[in-house]
This record gives structure tokens, C-alpha cells and sequence, in this order.
DNA sequence: AACATATCATAAGCGCGCATACTATTTAGC
DNA sequence: GCTAAATAGTATGCGCGCTTATGATATGTT
């Protein structure tokens, strides 16, 4: 026996895309305990980080944070309803659409984004300094990957109705 | 304002991490996609082609199973379950521990497995063909992480109680 | 103006990934 | 041999990532 899988890997272990999920899985364990002593989880500080960073004069729906920060709407929904509940970020009404929902962050979510992100630029670092000189090629690789399957988060994408006909 | 988050990426969105996070949850859409019609989930699968491939004389027990493909053990006793109900593998009693269960792969099993790999491996190359002649590059950065990580699939890893004190 | 279509936000629900805790057993130390 | 510690497996529960569906509103067409 041992063997009635037949594969074109030497070693299943070693394929790209079964690697690729471990190390990620890995990566957000790194995360998650970075982030746990700040009371966030990774899916809230993105979505607080980005929210800091595009904070501009023109209204931000939550369907633009989500579409910037490459999260799934359903999820930013309740993730931000979460950080509201925290004072971190506030949602008002809408000027002009009354569905829609504008996204403001608190000062208090301003000082624990900075402080959050800090933390989490050190993790990644921490993490990725195993690759050496290569950290920059493995990046790019990753932005090539991001661009192919169109989640570059920003632009890029949408045009929508571009498929399945 | 546009910009009350200090971070030390030109474009925050261009970070390692991050871009792993979304590279990764794509990947893994194309992959739960390619598994639909096989009825399998991701985890369902990387369990299954993992236990299909180490079926070996020695008895298999989950524990073995989880610590070969990488997987939580709570979940991968969830999932064999779930893959005993589909009668793709069997648990029965081990011959020396009554704690433990061992592992075997039904015909219908291995068929399944054998053919899901082969669907799953070319979407695997469909998704990092983008990557070109990078791609083993690519896949060595991820071996790297792992062997950095301790997520190597075997091996290079366990010897316990090395860490916290 | 009336209607069809699209969009924003959310409810409900499923499976993963993980943390915590518990039972039943095995192994180690004495 | 007897107790202490470790281990195999599982229940429970939380948050993510996603699918499907629904209500309210906006937009586009005629």
C-alpha cells in the first residue's frame, strides 16, 4: 500500500497551494495573538485600519470600506457594528441615501488603530524576516496573485457584469 | 485629513500580510468551487487525500491524521465524522489503545480522493500559473515560512514542551 | 407618474479554525 | 500496585468567510 493517492507532487506536503493555506493559517495566529492584548480581532483592526486610513471629507458607506478593504459586506456589517459597540467607530445616517450608512471613527479608534498597527507591522515583520532578502519577490508574488484574481483593493476591479455570460 | 493612520507601508494595502490574507481566502474559493461537485470541503478533502495517501499498515489514528495534514485536532474529528457518514472512510476501535480510533480509507474513499486531487491540482496550477516561471520561487518562500512556522506537515516539528518556560 | 431593476444593509445559517474544558484511558513515577 | 501526569477523543462556544434571502430605498425606463 502506502500510497493509493496519485498525485503529481514528489510530496503532497510541499504543494503550493496547500503550503500557501498552512503558513496563512499560521500568519493569523501570529496576528490574532498580536492583537489580542489591543481587545481586536484581525477582521476588526483591518477594517479599522482601513477605515482610519480613508477617512476623508466624502461620506463612507459601508459598502466602500468593505469594497477597499476587500471584506465581504455581510461580515463588515456586524464586524463594525461590533466596534461601534466599542466606541471605536460610529455610523450615522446617510446625507443622501437613506439605506446607506456613513462611517466616522472615533478618536478613541484613531489612537488604537496607530497603536494596533504598529504592533501588527512588527508581527508581520517578525514573521516574514525568515525570507530574507526574498521578502520582496514573495511580496510581489503575492501582488501578482492579488491583481490575477482581482482583489488589489482599490480600482482594479468592479466594472462589474463581466462574467458567466 | 485623508490619512490619520501612521503606517510605514506607501500603500497599506501592498502589505505581506494582508495580501496573504486575501490571496489566500481567494485561493480558497477557487479551490471550495473546484470541490463542489464533489460534494467535499476544503478540510474535507487536505483529510481525506491526506489519510488516502499515508494508509499504511501501522494503524492510523487522528491524532496521527491531524498531526500529518496540519489540522486542528478538534476539527479533524469533526470532519471524520462527517466524511464517516459519507462512507468515504471508516473509524474503528484501535487494536491496543481503547482511547483511540484507527483510520481506513474506503474504495469509495480513495475513488474519490483520486479524483478530487486530480481536479484540485489543476486548479492549483490555474490559480498560480499567473506566477510564471516565479512560481517555484513562489512555493519555496512558502516551504520557508513553514519550516520557520513549524507547520511543515511532518517531521522538523513536535519535540514538545521547547517553549514558555 | 408608474413600474422594473439595482443597491445598501442586515437576518439566518453553515463550516472552518481555534480556545477551553471534560471523560476515558494510558503511561510514568514512586 | 497505586497514584500522578499525559494523552485520544469529544462537547461547547466564539468569530470569520461565505451563501441565500429579505426589506427599504434609490435609480432607470417608459
Amino acid at each position: 500500500m502506502t500510497g493509493t493517492l496519485n498525485t503529481s507532487y514528489p510530496d503532497p506536503n510541499m504543494s503550493t497551494g496547500l503550503m500557501l493555506w498552512r503558513v496563512t493559517n499560521s500568519w493569523q495566529r501570529e496576528i490574532r495573538a498580536t492583537l489580542a492584548p489591543f481587545g481586536l480581532t484581525h477582521v476588526q483592526f483591518v477594517l479599522l485600519a482601513a477605515l482610519t486610513a480613508m477617512d476623508s471629507e466624502t461620506p463612507v458607506t459601508q459598502r466602500d470600506l468593505a469594497e477597499q478593504a476587500v471584506t465581504d459586506p455581510m461580515m463588515t456589517s456586524q464586524v463594525l457594528r461590533a466596534l461601534e459597540e466599542k466606541d471605536l467607530v460610529e455610523r450615522h445616517p446617510h446625507p443622501t441615501d437613506r439605506r446607506a450608512r456613513t462611517l466616522a471613527v472615533t478618536p478613541a479608534g484613531v489612537a488604537l488603530a496607530n497603536r494596533a498597527n504598529a504592533a501588527v507591522e512588527q508581527a508581520d515583520h517578525a514573521y516574514f524576516f525568515a525570507l530574507g532578502r526574498k521578502r520582496q519577490d514573495f511580496t510581489d508574488c503575492l501582488a501578482t496573485l492579488s491583481a490575477a484574481a482581482d482583489i488589489s483593493g482599490k480600482n482594479g476591479s468592479t466594472s462589474h457584469r463581466t462574467e458567466s455570460a
